[in-house]
RNA sequence: GGGCUUGUAGCCUAGCUGGAUAGGGCGUUAGACUCCUAAUCUAAAGACCGUGGGUUCAAAUCCCACCAAGCCCGCCA
């Protein structure tokens, strides 16, 4: 409905430079949102374009556009401002056709001929998420929900760090210094493991040998042969992935493939694709075998294999992206900023290896910054983190009491579901609104915000919900309603419209620059203009009820299409 | 030392392919519930857009230098 008005705007104002002797091509007109209503819904500044053709100043090229541009019917007038040209929309025409045109997907696009593997968490099995990593769930969980609502297809990864030395330490732990994940006494499975990572520590400060111990565990593992080890790296893992899997469920956060870097090593692609370097002549062996990228522009040197002749992390990430670049057109990563240059370096082997182009999009990353806690950065190996599950606790906890403090009628159990979607929305939306790049330094009452933070967006819809059902309880059809002849939308109604029509554009906007923080921003927004119409408009029993309940009904939609693309749960009341 | 990223009111932040009065939010101050949930709304105060140069008709936005914070420069992942 709003490309109809911009392809509308745009049509006319070509028709205008022809009449001007200065044709400009269609898709060279731009329009923009001015910055505030008064100047207009849609604003273009062709004029800057025409400016050195025509050898006029801009302002005076928008007064000409004026004076012999055509109004369509779906504008009340355009007007020069300056070097602008704003159209003015007129809402008596166009609220009812985009009320008409949003329905219960509204924001879903059309389908794109597109496939996105997207990889994201990928967290060591090594002990719990903590929130460090939860940033890297959020941003991809929700990128995952964009792409899709913008018509592509997407299918997540989760990318199971099997071979690591890490994981390695834990197995020694349990193998060799007889500690046993049931007998750790925390309440989760992956926390227990993160207990016996953080003693194998400890230990191996004590103890430098161990170091030697893990080494060859990772060096039998690799080999495969000893069932019984294998066994056991993949109980442990598996032990610890179910912990993820129950935080993850609990942040809506969704995979739809788990895939075990080992498997790599086992298929024989990590040995072949190594091979293949060193033929191609890129790879050589000096002390160790080295892959040169001088020619990409990289000056260190990546290291294929260990003196042992065991693999390393890249190595087997090198494989793994050859394997997604099968899997469909794009290849997504979420990576936190300190894999750059290992990133780099793995592209550029994609490229040797010529799976890519060098410099192709087809591969690339969504890069996020590191979130730190106040007394320093993060770490399963000294134990100094806030876990994902010990966040999600407390937010529901504060949740509970904010709800109690505000409802008296309600029972512990509709309480305690109500605080989990409040609980766990505010992480979300607190990650989501914020660019990647930004250095988060974590503070609770940051992260925990009820008032104006998602709760606010949260109770915008659970009251719009309240409303339609009302509504219902007055015995009024909620199918059939239809607009009164006589209205006219009013300034808050036409705000809230105005908000409305932006959301498809959004959608397919973000996801071309792959960036969740604007949808965030828009719920805001969405939620701040339904709040203002609410308070200054009767719906149940006005003048325009039916025109209204409309108009609510829809708002619901979009804030629940929009909060969902976040992994935000929109609730029918708290 | 080299590279990447960030620096916008007391605090968090949007804008960064240059263009209209730098947009939100928190907090502060002053108001609004006999009226569909006040987790709301209204109003006010609060910004030399890190600093200094430069390019341009026009710079928060582009270029250079500097300062500050974070990250990377492993036979860790």
């Amino acid at each position: 409905m709003y490309n109809e008005i911009e392809k509308q705007a745009i049509d006319v104002l070509f028709n205008a430079t022809i009449k001007l002797d200065s044709e400009v091509s269609k898709d060279k007109i731009t329009l923009e949102f001015p910055p505030n209503h008064d100047m207009g819904d849609i604003a273009s500044t062709v004029t800057f374009q025409l400016a050195p053709i025509l050898k006029k100043s801009p302002a005076m090229i928008a007064e000409d556009i004026v004076e012999v541009i055509e109004v369509p019917k779906i504008f009340t007038k355009i007007e020069s401002k300056g070097p602008y040209v704003n159209f003015f929309i007129d809402y008596n025409i166009f609220a009812e056709g985009l009320l008409n045109s949003i329905n219960s997907d509204y924001g879903q696009l059309s389908k794109i001929d597109e496939k996105i593997v997207l990889e994201h968490t990928s967290a060591n099995p090594n002990g719990p998420l903590h929130i460090g990593h939860i940033r890297n769930s959020i941003i991809g969980d929700s990128i995952r929900r964009l792409l899709l609502s913008s018509g592509r297809q997407v299918e997540t990864q989760y990318y199971v760090n099997d071979m690591g030395r890490q994981l390695a330490m834990v197995v020694y732990g349990i193998k060799e210094l007889g500690l046993q994940i049931e007998d750790q006494g925390q309440s989760k499975i992956d926390h227990n493991i993160g207990l016996i990572y953080l003693k194998v520590n400890q230990e191996l400060e004590k103890d430098p040998s161990i170091d030697e111990g893990v080494t060859n565990l990772i060096k039998e593992y690799e080999q495969g042969t000893n069932e019984e080890l294998n066994q056991l790296f993949h109980d442990t893992i598996d032990k610890c992935l179910t912990g993820f899997k129950q935080t993850l469920k609990r942040m809506n956060v969704y995979h739809d493939k788990y895939v075990w870097e080992g498997d790599f090593i086992r298929n024989g692609d990590v040995d072949k694709y190594v091979d293949e370097m060193v033929e191609i002549g890129y790879a050589r062996m000096e002390d160790v075998l080295r892959l040169k990228l001088g020619d990409y522009q990289i000056k260190n040197d990546l290291v294929l294999r260990r003196a042992d002749g065991t693999s390393l992390y890249s190595t087997r990430d090198i494989a793994y992206h050859m394997y997604k670049c099968d899997q469909g057109d794009i290849v997504l990563d979420i990576l936190g900023s300190d894999h750059k240059l290992a990133f780099k370096q793995v592209k550029a082997a994609l490229t040797i290896l010529e799976k890519i182009e060098e410099d192709s999009d087809d591969v690339s990353v969504l890069f996020y910054e590191f979130i730190t806690l106040v007394d320093g950065s993060m770490s399963s190996r000294t134990g100094n983190f806030i876990s994902v599950d010990d966040l999600i606790d407390e937010s529901v906890k504060r949740a509970n009491i904010e709800i109690k403090s505000r409802r008296q009628d309600l029972s512990e159990d509709e309480i305690s579901e109500i605080a989990e979607i409040i609980g766990v929305g505010a992480i979300r939306y607190y990650i989501s609104r914020l660019s990647p790049e930004k250095h988060i330094k974590f503070k609770w009452d940051e992260a925990l915000n009820f008032e104006k933070g998602c709760a606010s967006i949260q109770y915008a819809h659970a009251r719009a919900s309240k409303l339609l059902q009302n509504a219902i309880d007055q015995g009024i059809n909620l199918d059939q309603l239809s607009f009164e002849d006589n209205w006219q939308p009013n300034q808050f109604e036409i705000n809230l419209v105005r908000t409305l029509s932006k959301f498809p554009k959004l959608i397919s906007e973000s996801a071309e620059i792959r960036r969740i923080h604007p949808i965030a921003n828009y719920c805001q927004e969405l939620a701040s203009d339904f709040n203002r119409f609410y308070k200054e408009n009767k719906v149940v029993g006005s003048e325009f009820e039916s025109s209204r309940l409309i108009l609510v009904e829809k708002a619901k939609i979009t804030l629940h299409n929009a909060l969902d693309i976040l992994g935000v749960t929109a609730p029918e009341r708290m």
